[in-house]
DNA sequence: TACCGTATAAACCGATCGTTACAAACAAAA
DNA sequence: TTTTGTTTGTAACGATCGGTTTATACGGTA
């Protein structure tokens, strides 16, 4: 058995989620994908299977490491608040950062494809639960320690933060600038004040 | 001068425009618009210059009838607090209603093609400022009749409402159920409250 | 060194892309 | 009826699409 495979992988289907991220699937071409991730043609479909494959896998590295991994190391603080506002500001910082393409993958993909696809709608729908989840434990938690009212819906507050985290997201893909972001950011803050 | 134009202008565009706003820009080719126009290939070059311009026509057209209209139909009532709560019940609808494309051609495109695209990227962000101008003068007229709280920064909450809009433009393209939505709408009421 | 499986580069596939060209059918104005 | 400009149908354009194939170069294993 000669030769393990050269080229990383995960560094191929990383770059590929920045191709996909920034013009969606259907402005991506192979061509495109073969410059981004730099490897061959025949490879890319020998270890992917092609287009359609590779963006799953893009959309699923993108839900693991930078939603996933961003949530948990929010819930780890074990500060709701602070996780809240650290992850409001991060957005808009983000908005104003160019060394990662704009805007939220899922939330692109949620637009683009995922009215048309189960399985993909069923990446999107998953992801979007779980960060609704997330903002319902922190407000939950949160209210049994004293440090939000007692008064407030914890669920339907949970909604309306991650509705303006998706907003944040659209409307940080090039439309608003980074301070009227910002002052959306601050209204999520004092929601759950 | 023989023959005036046979085919309705107006009538194709708005075809052309359910096309667009149902798959987007890139998935939607040539031989989708002469199938959902019903005119012929040569009369749609002829009459409209090609995809790019007919696309540009079709969100004018979006943006004109359905956005402009809309906002000026609820600004007409001179009642803002039961405009917004119309508005928002009417998203909520709209989602769960399937004779027209979900979500919103304005946001769709912001997110495919404005960040990519000066033109189109002018036309959505004039179409988002004056949603949020909408909402800003409903709040300062409520502001000044007493109906609602003078310590309320119209500026700022007239911002979270639009982004609440576009989070349930975005949702209802088929991630969130209506319940879910209405939660949203709920909360956007109690915005102003 | 001979072998074996992978990576690479290139040519190649049929299909479709957006767009153009053109001849025939057509309806009102002359 | 001739003229004029538009619509229509069809064919074709070159380019690119996603995907396959093939021959060659390559690097560990035996």
């Amino acid at each position: 058995m000669p030769w393990e495979k050269s080229f990383n992988e995960q560094n191929a289907i990383e770059n590929a989620m920045q191709a996909f991220w920034e013009k969606g699937y259907e402005a991506t071409s192979i061509a495109d994908l073969i410059a981004s991730t730099g490897i061959n043609r025949g490879s890319l479909y020998n270890a992917f299977g092609g287009k359609r494959q590779l963006f799953t896998l893009s959309l699923l590295k993108y839900d693991a490491e930078t939603r996933k991994a961003f949530l948990a190391e929010l819930e780890a603080l074990d500060k709701p608040k602070l996780a809240f506002k650290t992850l409001f500001d991060t957005l808009v910082q983000q908005a104003g950062n160019n060394t990662l393409p704009k805007g939220c993958f899922l939330v692109n993909t949620s637009i683009e494809i995922a009215s048309h696809d189960k399985e993909i709608k069923d990446i999107v729908s998953q992801g979007f639960i779980e960060f609704e989840a997330f903002f319902r434990r922190g407000i939950e938690v949160s209210q049994t320690r004293g440090d939000m009212p007692s008064t407030l819906n914890a669920a339907a507050v949970a909604k309306t933060l991650f509705s303006l985290v998706v907003a944040i997201r659209v409307l940080g893909r090039g439309v608003y600038d980074e301070a009227s972001l910002q002052v959306i950011a601050d209204q999520a803050e004092h929601l759950t004040a």
